[in-house]
DNA sequence: CTTGCTGCAAAAGTTTTGCACACGT
DNA sequence: ACGTGTGCAAAACTTTTGCAGCAAG
């Protein structure tokens, strides 16, 4: 899948969000479009939270709840996944005309790098076929740690 | 590197964390002795409160905070990983003389599948490597959805 | 003895829920 | 109009922390 830029993906990706409330009778309010808005504006991994300090600090005034009812409709509209990073903490990305991105973590500083897996999509696929399901998605994770840090 | 019995498993395992503990100045003490034994028992992945129920039920009377701070120490020194599988609980598993293993999780009910990925080692050490980081570890979690259950 | 450990209770933090009112469709 | 959504406040949970007394080294 070839990556397309900011522009071609903000349009239909609100249209296809939109259609895929209505198609299940929900509705399209104000509030999950500028979700939405502030979603496709994230870099990498996000929080929950960083949607709603970076809403408020915009003059936008969503609640908390709105945006984790918000978040797992994009899930489920497969516009977002939730990113496993933190077993603390919920973890989101946009993935809609994305490749899919394996993640590196430093465990030093916390920094996250995202790079391409596509090897893994078929590896991943055939572990599904084997037990039996569909394929749904996967994720890696690496974790590294900084040479140059203090080894306590 | 080759599985071995739990006969073999058990007692290096205590060994090697009496060993770990007592060099930090640490305190080998009868609850970390029980919280460990139980951890040894466990097949797969297992949750903190797990742990909690199993012992009340033989009728050790460990505390949470007490399970949360030997699993602390238990990851770092490396018999036990903590399994990004949830991103509202924290899961873990033994990893001390065990291959490493990566999890096909089913999205319908909950289950949890390991499987070998041995591939992967590679992959994530030339990541880290790549990155200027020293290789820490690596998880995959493959998502799949059971075919027969009703689609909404 | 000294220092770390435990259990309790409370705190901290994230995510969810109940409810009354507001708003898409 | 009907049925969802929203915000608020509170609940639900998991995980962490402070502290007094206890115990390992």
């Amino acid at each position: 899948m070839m990556p397309i830029s900011d522009e071609q993906l903000i349009m239909p990706v609100c249209s296809i969000f939109r259609r895929y409330i209505r198609r299940r009778g929900l509705k399209f309010t104000p509030e999950r479009a500028r979700i939405l808005d502030v979603v496709l504006s994230q870099e990498g991994v996000f929080e929950p939270d960083d949607l709603y300090e970076q809403m408020r600090k915009v003059g936008h005034r969503v609640s908390k709840p709105t945006i984790y009812r918000a978040l797992k409709h994009l899930v489920d509209a497969k516009i977002v996944t939730e990113v496993l990073i933190d077993s603390r903490q919920s973890h989101y990305q946009l993935i809609f005309g994305r490749e899919p991105k394996a993640h590196l973590v430093c465990m030093d500083n916390g920094k996250i790098t995202e790079f391409p897996a596509h090897q893994l999509t078929e590896l991943a696929q055939q572990v599904c076929l084997d037990n039996g399901l569909d394929y749904a998605g996967h994720q890696l994770v690496v974790y590294g740690v900084d040479p140059d840090a203090d080894k306590s």
